[in-house]
RNA sequence: CGGAGUGUGGCUCAGUCUGGUAGAGCACCGCGUUCGGGACGCGGGGGUCGCAGGUUCGAAUCCUGCCACUCCGACCA
């Protein structure tokens, strides 16, 4: 992308009252624009990161066995009177008329959605396990939305929900999605602890939150240190195997938000290593049992004859926050410094003398060359002094930067510079293409 | 929902107390000088001062009502 056909309105000010650094460097940065109270509109640079994100998610849920669909954003609100729900939910759900006079809702979420899909369609075991997910807005009526995207009124989720026979296999299904979630947040950067959650009426021990440590956080959180450093599994597990091993190892050491707190588990841990701390939820998983199979008559035969309720969990992520997130993890005083994985553009060609012959011709190779090469470039060609594009770049954070001017390309240079660490070298534009895959 | 605030060009804000020709910086347009880490000069465009009503010769400013947004607390991806 040429930045001077690009729509990037980066901002030098942002409002006194934006508290949080994430808020500030996507107002900053141009990636969104708030509409309304916690409801923003993507602006080119935000949209690309968001779908980046999306796709991780989306790849390690179709690696675990989940299956993609598509659910509406508005629901019938009779669906809701079948849970028990439409009454219990309270001012958060948003509410709705059409010119029937039918009741609608902008779905919060989607339990009773997927199980009368479910219920319409699957009636034996042989189709369990099931786990469908998908990837879409929800609406929440929040008493008090802030923090930007980390917690709007509108946000994207990727919500999964799992069918099975019985407990044993639902704890199955559970752990698949343990395990992605971990190497979901590793992919991204983060490094997500899951913690004990509160399971409410349900009870038992399946409901864990992944919360990304950050001083802004909304959450307090205790766990044991090395559950921090401790690292995802990868894409090499097996899924149809045991993975119960994987998560106790994780589930073994002390973690739990603040409603699950448990002061004198947590002081057994040694002093050395606990670790009290704010955090930041970005998924959260759970085991439900029947709750909403049995009064929607979601069930299926099993192989003994026997017709019951089916079992099932959800799990949650939260893709428009996790962009909060990743900033709040990883950002200088210069701007964002996005990982690899969800950044953007992987290469920034910078133009330090638009209109300067030499300057141009190389720029363009440059471009033309990552492109080639499969990777994004964004192509700073504005008529602009250079402080401003150096200023525009480590805000937007793009991984790595070439930058061409008069003075090095004369000697056959170009400046290469890393954004993570600020790191610049001179190299021919041959080497610095090299280095950046081109 | 309780408490505290704020609404003035695209953005950040002054002006309101004490009523009297709507301002600054940034951004934008034109010309020129510049150009290696958010340049400078000159000129220019752009605002029913959140909305409605009231007081007054006269309201951004005072009064009443409404709306929106923000911050602090209790709930949540």
């Amino acid at each position: 992308m040429r930045l001077s056909r690009f729509f990037l309105p980066v901002l030098k000010e942002v409002p006194a009252d934006v508290q949080i650094v994430s808020h500030q460097l996507m107002l900053r940065a141009g990636m969104i624009r708030q509409e309304a109270a916690g409801i923003y509109a993507w602006l080119p640079l935000g949209l690309r990161v968001l779908k980046k994100v999306e796709q991780i998610v989306r790849e390690e849920m179709d690696r675990a066995g989940a299956i993609e669909i598509l659910m509406p954003t508005l629901q019938l609100a009779d669906l809701w009177r079948e849970s028990g729900r439409y009454e219990a939910y309270g001012d958060e759900m948003l509410r709705i008329t059409d010119r029937h006079k039918r009741d609608l809702l902008y779905g919060p979420t989607a339990e009773e959605v997927v199980t009368d899909i479910f219920r319409a369609s699957v009636k034996s075991y042989k189709d369990l396990p099931l786990n469908l997910y998908n990837i879409q807005w929800k609406f929440r009526d929040e008493r008090r939305p802030r923090f930007g995207v980390m917690r709007g009124r509108e946000f994207l989720m990727k919500d999964a929900y799992s069918f099975d026979l019985n407990e044993a296999d639902a704890r199955r299904s559970y752990n698949r999605m343990f395990v992605a979630y971990l190497n979901t947040f590793a992919r991204m950067g983060l490094k997500a602890v899951p913690m004990k959650a509160d399971t409410g009426p349900i009870g038992g021990d399946l409901s864990h939150e992944f919360i990304v440590l950050a001083e802004t956080g909304e959450s307090q959180v205790f766990c044991h240190k090395d559950l921090v450093e401790m690292g995802a599994p990868g894409p090499d597990v097996d899924w149809d195997g045991d993975l119960q091993p994987l998560v106790d190892q994780r589930t073994a050491l002390y973690a739990a938000t603040e409603e699950m707190h448990d002061a004198a588990a947590f002081e057994a841990v040694p002093e050395a290593d606990r670790l009290s701390a704010r955090g930041i939820e970005v998924g959260h998983i759970f085991y439900f049992g029947e709750k909403y199979s049995k009064p929607m008559k979601a069930n299926v035969a099993g192989p003994d004859g026997s017709n019951a309720p089916v079992h099932m969990g959800s799990y949650g992520v939260g893709v428009s926050r996790l962009l909060g997130a990743i900033i709040e993890a990883s950002h200088d005083e210069n701007g964002i410094i996005w990982p690899d994985a969800v950044a953007p553009y992987d290469v920034s060609v910078i133009n330090l003398r638009t209109g300067d012959a030499a300057c141009d011709a190389a720029c363009e190779q440059a471009y033309a060359a990552i492109n080639a090469a499969g990777k994004a470039a964004l192509y700073d060609d504005r008529d602009e002094r250079p402080g401003g594009k150096f200023a525009t770049a480590d805000l937007i954070g793009i991984p790595r930067q070439i930058v061409v001017g008069p003075k090095s390309l004369a000697e056959g240079n170009v400046e290469l510079k890393i954004r993570a660490t600020g790191e610049r070298s001179t190299l021919p534009l041959a080497d610095a293409l090299k280095s950046v895959g081109a």
